[in-house]
DNA sequence: TACAAAAGTTAGCTTTGGCTAAATTGTGTA
DNA sequence: TACACAATTTAGCCAAAGCTAACTTTTGTA
């Protein structure tokens, strides 16, 4: 045990030692899995608002809302078509299938969820929204559940 | 505005939807950069785990806790040995180097403070881990702040 | 109604981080 | 002390998601 890089040691680390190898495993997984519908979630959703404030959503502002290239969202739509999320004729804007309005729609409800939560707990709203996009994608249905009922205790009076 | 996709309109989206689109893109941004860090904090974190359980880190078992293939880890220990943070001679065990320990110190203290604070606010130790694993690339200063002091708060009582 | 500018697409490149198959090196034990 | 087996590395493949440069289409306006 030549130079042991921990100090400071609490309950939280015997826990996390403790584990076996396959339980650790499984939290990297869900990390990698997560990973591979990030692009898909955020953009539907962005998609979504741009409906929502604009009536239609054009790719050149998904590009600038997503601080992305316009051939990259060229690219990363065509996967959105292939998936059956939206629907686009060339060069015309962009529509969203029945199951893509649900999706944007679960994610909308989610990041509310986050965003109401890190608020209710104290951030800042531009931090809340800021740090939701990328936490959004990384939180189970437990968690979820536990956000949803302290916002709501906290809003309670 | 043919079928507009959102409903349920909140202040929360109202916000989301009044920043400007670089305010928006900056939080799409910070996403990006933090996933070309993850891999090297999950890596530098568990090595130094290894190094305090069993007094040395082999790639065969970084391979089975993060749940990939022994050549996955090979290649991606060159990036860490190319960044100076770990050290290691052909076919031998890992060592960190003082900035790869360093890294691996607030790597693991940022993952403590994340599942202490989720545990404190009502999440099973298993899901806290597991959703700690996502979550904690992507807590800013300012939220961890509010987290460490959410987890003080309700732990002194 | 031309035509320039804006928007969208295509082609082709890069990096990252997975994988399998095969080669090499180290080690425990007969 | 062999040598089989375990561990490690190398080579080469793939997909995702970014980019630039160049091309095509649409659109607003003179
Ligand atoms: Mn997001
Ligand atoms: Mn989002
Ligand atoms: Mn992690
Ligand atoms: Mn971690």
């Amino acid at each position: 045990m030549t130079c042991d890089p921990m100090s400071d040691m609490t309950e939280t680390d015997e826990n996390a030692l403790n584990r076996s190898p396959d339980e650790q495993a499984s939290g990297f997984e869900a990390v990698r899995t997560a990973h591979q519908s990030e692009m898909v979630e955020d953009y539907v959703e962005l998609i979504a608002e741009l409906i929502h404030m604009n009536g239609a959503a054009r790719p050149v502002e998904i590009a600038e809302r997503l601080g992305v290239t316009q051939p990259t969202v060229s690219k990363n739509l065509n996967r959105l078509k292939r998936e059956g999320l939206i629907l686009q004729e060339p060069y015309r804007s962009i529509r969203l299938t029945e199951e893509g309005r649900q999706l944007a729609e679960a994610c909308r409800k989610r990041h509310r969820i986050v965003v109401d939560f890190l608020v209710a707990l104290g951030v800042s709203q531009e931090v809340a929204e800021y740090d939701a996009e990328g936490i959004e994608h990384h939180v189970s249905e437990e968690t979820l559940s536990v956000f949803r009922a302290f916002t709501r205790e906290r809003s309670k009076s």
